[in-house]
RNA sequence: GGGCCGAUAGCUCAGCUUGGCGGAGCGUUCGACUGAUAAUCGAAAGGCCGAGGGUUCAAAUCCCUUUCGGCCCA
């Protein structure tokens, strides 16, 4: 590897990938940590449907640069991959693959469970490389050989484990969920796939009436599903609103009063009466009859003991569609459900796996439920409750393979009761460092929700369900383990190593152990979000999960707060039975937006590809960029262009440092890998500066390791760029650069002492920049250091107190403003900075750290000035201080009355005054109002007597002083514009050398190199007799041995043109 | 529909906890510096602090309402 002149990341990202194959990297790692304490982690698995797009991006560099930052603090971390392989987008895209369209009960019996399963592992196993590809490029630690992968044997065995103890403790058992399910798939769907199905369909609007148990009255009810009047349990009113109590002929009805007028349009009903208004509230609970009762077996069963049929009021009741009454059939939908569960009622499902009406629902028995919504409204016109039939559009999901209508549908599944763990997991995670505080007060929000976890899918690519039920005694027999299975299997056809997923698993014999009789598994795999919440004690052994769990760090997407962390915990708790969480800490990641601040998505043609990202650009440009642009739990919305600003800047300078570093120490013979910084700062020729830069870089250490500690990674990396490029690469190099141009003998030490202390800088960034930068920092570590094979093996640097020189920070960062100060003088004065100035007066309030002479030698030479005043000035008192000034001679005053002060007074007098004030001296008033106190002006018809309130000063520099002051810093800078002969010669040389030196640069000459001649032709007359004096000077400055100067151009030689305050002249060098 | 988060200069973001002259970096214009540098320095331009209301002597900051965007849930 060379230090190159030029900085390209990808020629050195591809060095150190060559470097780091060839070196055994996880034993030189384990090697140095053999006694180091382990720490666990746990990777929140990505679903291996797809690639990794650039939104991965950003979990896995916060990732890396944890594992990198707790290595480098001599933290064994237990590093592994982890690979979520199963569950419905998998599956869905291995139908795809094999070119399957057809519903899910199709393909199933095109190809067979077995071929499906097996497509689901290709291309588990294709996706899992091209992720790894991505990893690799981003330089990610992963221990992909220990990775774990969610749809193994061993692996679903350990996950059954968590199951089996929440049998055990009751947590786990039967209830029922509303689920959309397509009759023709026959199978459930999940929520994304309803959502991405919603049309517009034609459905029937069916109005009806129910009569009232205890009055005459009947309640006027509205549905879009004629056929849930099967199932019907209770009606539901809006307790806020109004309800009419309205007569129609002879009979009462009630209708929301706000769609009465509507409601009897749409019937045709000219006559009727509004008897009385009541609130919903007032109807909860009066009992009313179904007129099909009769035709209904299971539903009279219910309504004769009294459990169903009833008003309930409830809010989510719209009272402002249909006629403001619903009613509602919980075994066909969520909030009726709900409901139902609320108020105790049983739930009525008569439907069996082919959505088709049992026995129970009597008439009806046997037929698909959707096709009895024209015989339930023939019934209920039998029955006298028919009132208005017709069709409404309306949004409504359809099953987005067959575009049949969903039905809702309680299917008994299995869930997790999470009440039952009661308080154990709120309690789990109340030491658990969540970073910030939004995102833990969500959590927690959540957890106390308490809702049951359905945790059975009626899928074919997951974790079986290992539960088996007999088919006569309904018998239910749980069997965790293969070996339990292999005990009490009659046939196993696959052998004793089947796999542990459908169809093998179904295709083991079991019977009853009470009737003998065959049992099937029920027919589930297992909630996807089960399978990776379980890889804490999954994925590792029990001696692991004893030794690594709670693990000390995971971190994932936002989102993933009701997923992955959520059963996680959940898991953990069901596991230990006890309140603790599975780790002690997470951080939860904002999303990475486009750069307008979209969401990436494939509709919007948004999402980026990481593999291209990374192999076009910077790596180290793209991890420091994802990780300085914003704190980690906001969104960030990724810009190619402003990574190449700013970041590209902050790491290209790091590499200048370097080259700087290593050409000048280069020349001087000096050794950047032994540097010993207690030995050098006992060295006479350590400065001020070096104190100061190094007590710097404490500071930063310091304030970094907190950062990263709280994961305020973007805080850490502001403090990287402000102290790479302003103290390091503006403040230090400039002010010891002058140091360095002299190559004599007697001045080496002074600089063998500069590069100490610039290598000594630049090691400990690149260990700190190394968990954001790895290439970059390994890089330049290895050509200028190399104490280790790799940067990995380092030490993280720890603050060393005896570093610190407060005095020295605070005494460099006032030189630094005035310095700024000074050149805004300048500006002012129109003088260059090359040009050198006679004298600098600065006021200060607080001169103690100004009056060191090692700071005003350094100012000296900053401020490029022949002699420097520095003086104390009182910066509270205006009048104090432009006394003082005023003295001095540096400030001419210029007064002017303030009117609304002296016009009370004067009153018509005013303008006399004005014209008499006009005319007297500033300088004299001023000299009065300080000695006297007061001053006496005289106009034509009378005089007044000024105070010092009366008047207000201005002041400015008094030729040849041009001045400039900041107020908030209270420093005033004075420079001196006469411009001697000498001074002008002086400033000629440095434009000239400047100018030679551009030249050298041009020409390709090294730095350090000492050529033959520069020659300089075309002068005047006057400025080659000046710069005749300074010819050393100039020599030293553009390291040339002879400087020749003639009046006509010489013959052979090469010139340039160049332009020095508007004079044309030439120069060269060899 | 509910919960949480965000909105401040052309861009990216601090400031809000605990009210007191609206800030930084980038970008733009002009000038300066520079033999490590795509770095830096000076000056200028650039703002109804998303909108509306309230509390207060005083609001970017506290309170209420609202709009838009993001995430989660329905």
């Amino acid at each position: 590897m060379k230090l190159g002149p030029k900085y390209d990341p990808k020629e050195i990202e591809s060095q150190i990938n060559s470097y780091l194959e060839r070196i055994d990297k996880r034993s030189l790692i384990e090697n140095e940590l053999s006694s180091s304490e382990k720490i666990g982690y746990v990777e929140g698995p990505p679903t291996l449907n797809g690639e990794p797009h650039i939104g991965h991006l950003r979990g896995r560099i916060i990732k890396d640069l944890w594992y990198r930052y707790k290595t480098l603090q001599k933290n064994r971390v237990e590093f592994r991959a982890g690979w979520d392989t199963q569950g419905l987008p998998v599956e869905l895209q291995a139908e795809k693959n094999l070119g399957l369209t057809g519903s899910k009960a199709e393909n199933i019996k095109k190809v067979g469970i077995s071929r499906i399963v097996e497509e689901c592992k290709d291309l588990i196993k294709n996706n899992a490389e091209k992720w790894i590809k991505v990893d690799s490029l981003l330089a990610m630690s992963f221990d992909y050989e220990k990775a774990y992968w969610t749809y193994k044997d061993t692996y679903i065995e350990r996950e059954w484990q968590i199951l089996k103890k929440a049998w055990e403790l009751g947590i786990l058992r039967e209830w029922f969920r509303v689920v959309a399910y397509c009759p023709s798939c026959q199978t459930s769907l999940s929520n994304a796939e309803v959502n991405q199905g919603y049309k517009i369909v034609e459905d029937p609007s069916f109005y009806y009436k129910m009569r009232l148990k205890e009055e005459n009255t009947f309640l006027v009810v509205w549905t879009t599903m004629p056929f849930t009047l099967v199932t019907d349990e209770l009606i539901g009113v809006n307790p806020d609103s109004e309800y009419a109590y309205i007569s129609v002929e002879k009979e009462t009805w009630i209708v929301g009063y706000d769609r009465l007028n509507e409601l009897m349009n749409a019937f045709g009903i000219q006559k009727f009466r509004v008897e009385r208004v009541v609130k919903g509230i007032e109807l909860d609970g009066k009992r009313y009859v179904h007129p099909l009762l009769e035709s209904i077996p299971g539903l009279k069963e219910l309504s004769d003991a009294n459990k169903i049929h009833f008003v309930v009021a409830e809010n989510f009741v719209d009272a402002t569609t249909g006629s403001g009454v619903v009613h509602l059939s919980p075994a066909n939908g969520q909030e009726d459900f709900d409901i139902a569960v609320k108020r105790n009622v049983p739930i009525f499902v008569p439907i069996n796996d082919n959505v088709e009406f049992t026995e129970d629902a009597g008439i009806f028995r046997g037929r698909f439920v959707r096709d009895c919504d024209l015989l339930v409204v023939d019934k209920m016109k039998e029955a006298g409750g028919y009132l208005k039939l017709s069709k409404i559009k309306h949004q409504y999901p359809t099953c987005w393979r067959s575009n049949h209508k969903v039905v809702w549908l309680a299917r008994r599944e299995y869930f997790y009761m999470i009440d039952k763990l009661e308080n154990k997991p709120i309690t789990a995670i109340s030491n658990v460092n969540f970073f910030f505080d939004s995102p833990k007060n969500r959590f927690s929000e959540i957890i106390k929700e308490q809702v049951p976890w359905c945790i059975s899918r009626e899928r074919v690519w997951g974790t079986p369900l290992p539960i088996w039920s007999c088919n006569r005694c309904g018998m239910k027999e749980p069997l965790f383990s293969r070996d339990e299975i292999i005990k009490r299997a009659s046939k196993l056809p696959d052998g004793e190593l089947f796999e542990l997923h459908r169809p093998w698993i179904d295709n083991i014999e079991i019977n009853c152990s009470k009737c003998s009789n065959m049992m099937n598994r029920e027919p589930f795999v297992l909630d996807t979000w089960h399978n990776s919440g379980a890889s804490p004690y999954a994925s590792f052994s029990d001696e692991e999960y004893k030794d690594l769990i709670p693990a000390a760090f995971l971190t994932e997407g936002i989102d993933q707060t009701r997923g992955w962390a959520y059963t996680l915990l959940m898991e953990n708790v069901i596991m230990t039975n006890e309140a603790k969480p599975p780790f002690q800490s997470f951080l939860f990641q904002g999303h990475i937006l486009d750069e307008k601040g979209n969401k990436m998505s494939k509709s919007l043609g948004n999402v980026l590809d990481a593999n291209d990202l990374l192999i076009k650009n910077s790596v180290d440009a793209i991890r420091f960029y994802f990780m300085w642009k914003s704190s980690p739990i906001e969104s960030l919305s990724f810009s190619l262009s402003e990574m190449g600003s700013r970041p590209y800047q902050v790491l290209s300078t790091l590499y200048y440092l370097h080259v700087y570093l290593m050409q000048n120490g280069t020349y001087d013979k000096f050794d950047t890998r032994i540097i010993d910084i207690d030995s050098v700062m006992r060295s006479n020729s350590f400065t001020m500066t070096e104190s100061w830069i190094l007590s710097k870089l404490q500071t930063f250490i310091k304030t970094v390791t907190t950062q990263l500690d709280s994961c305020r990674f973007n805080e850490a990396a502001k403090n990287l760029e402000e102290f790479i490029i302003n103290d390091l690469s503006q403040t230090y190099v400039p002010m010891t650069r002058d140091d360095i141009w002299d190559d004599s003998v007697e001045t080496i030490e002074r600089r063998n002492v500069i590069y100490a202390v610039l290598g000594f800088t630049l090691s400990n960034i690149d260990i700190i920049l190394h968990v954001y930068c790895p290439f970059i920092t390994n890089f330049l570590y290895l050509i200028c250091f190399q104490n280790k094979v790799m940067v990995l093996l380092e030490n993280w640097p720890i603050f060393n107190g005896r570093l610190v020189d407060i005095n020295a920070e605070q005494a460099i960062d006032s030189a630094k403003n005035i310095i700024s100060i000074v050149n805004a003088a300048r500006m002012k004065a129109k003088f260059k900075r090359r040009w050198p100035v006679n004298n600098v007066i600065i006021f200060a309030k607080d001169m103690n750290l100004l009056e060191s002479n090692e700071l005003s030698e350094i100012l000296k030479k900053q401020l490029n000035t022949v002699s420097l005043n520095i003086k104390s000035l009182d910066f509270s008192n205006f009048l104090e201080k432009i006394n003082t000034l005023y003295r001095e001679k540096l400030v001419s005053l210029n007064a002017k009355l303030k009117v609304n002060k002296i016009a009370p007074r004067l009153k018509n007098d005013l303008n006399k005054a004005l014209r008499a004030f006009e005319k007297i001296n500033s300088n004299d008033l001023f000299d009065q109002l300080m000695s006297k106190d007061k001053f006496n002006l005289k106009y034509d018809s009378g005089e007044i007597d000024l105070s010092k309130d009366d008047v207000e000063f201005t002041y400015a520099g008094e030729t040849p002083y041009v001045m400039v002051e900041s107020e908030q810093e209270n420093i005033a800078v004075f420079i001196d514009t006469t411009r001697s002969n000498e001074l002008i010669a002086l400033g000629l040389m440095k434009d000239i050398a400047r100018n030679i030196q551009q030249l050298r640069k041009e020409r390709g000459f090294v730095p350090t190199e000492i050529l033959s001649y520069a020659h300089i032709s075309k002068l005047d007359v006057d400025d080659i007799a000046s710069l005749e004096n300074h010819k050393e000077e100039l020599a030293y400055y553009v390291r040339v041995k002879s400087v020749v100067i003639t009046q006509d151009k010489l013959q052979d030689i090469e010139y340039k043109e160049i332009e020095i305050d508007g004079k044309k002249i030439l120069i060269s060098v060899q």
